[in-house]
DNA sequence: ATATGTACCGTATGTGCTAATGGTACAACT
DNA sequence: AGTTGTACCATTAGCACATACGGTACATAT
């Protein structure tokens, strides 16, 4: 399969792998079993660095889209398809969209939201 | 009584004055119908731009804690010292928290949510 | 006339955070 | 030996945001 990278976009490249290699799975281009390329070689194709791959593998991998097998390569997982479709990003979305729109609606301003929004996710991840 | 701003201060200066306002009702200092300062000799006053003090009364305003009577002044609130212990600032701070909680929870990146996040916001404001 | 609250246009500056980069190293597999 | 995934140290460029500023204008009150 083909695998693309726009540096000009604005959405980060390793979303850009992360969503091209799910919907290559969606599609049936890629199905269960098959060899995914290394990280290193991988990079080396797209002329990127292997962390910005390797951030999209570990993503992939938390989706069970993927599996890394030891030292023995990448490949994707029995259920990746069916995992694809549980889309996180969409309950989060809805979660947010809930309960933002609350804070609106009570008359917090975006400003007051985004701080809050900040301090406690690295109140969170600090921890 | 007295307000003061310290230029040199990390917190914003209409953090400042929403703070000294509101604890001048707390103490007593300010009772329900009595007049503020325009927001215009407040700010030649402290030697600050309107726009700043403009920006704090508009958040005690929404705090109800103060009370902008048309063209006639603005005045304390009637419920100004209920309403200063309701801060909306925690209220935000608990929903978030505990949102941002089951996020992690379920796995999603930090990188994940403030995407999704700012996404969502922009959405809510744009339209 | 004068003062009020409010709203809009804009600019500038500093700060903080993200994303991406580089290099190095390790253990385990072929 | 060569390759794999993974982990740690680090830095840098760029963007987005918050804050504060200036000016102007309007309708309405005293």
């Amino acid at each position: 399969m083909e695998i693309t990278v726009d540096i000009e976009s604005t959405t980060p490249m390793f979303t850009q792998l992360v969503m091209q290699i799910k919907q290559a799975v969606q599609s049936g281009q890629l199905v269960p079993g098959d060899p995914l390329p290394s990280i290193r070689q991988l990079a080396n194709d797209l002329e990127i660095n292997n962390k910005t791959v390797a951030k999209a593998y570990r993503l992939l991998e938390r989706d069970a889209i993927i599996q890394p097998k030891g030292y023995r390569g990448t490949f994707v997982h029995p259920d990746a398809k069916d995992n694809c479709s549980v889309d996180l990003n969409a309950w989060v979305r809805k979660e947010l969209t809930q309960t933002i729109t609350a804070f609106k609606t009570a008359g917090v301003t975006d400003s007051e939201i985004r701080i809050v929004f900040a301090d406690v996710l690295n109140q969170l991840t600090g921890v």
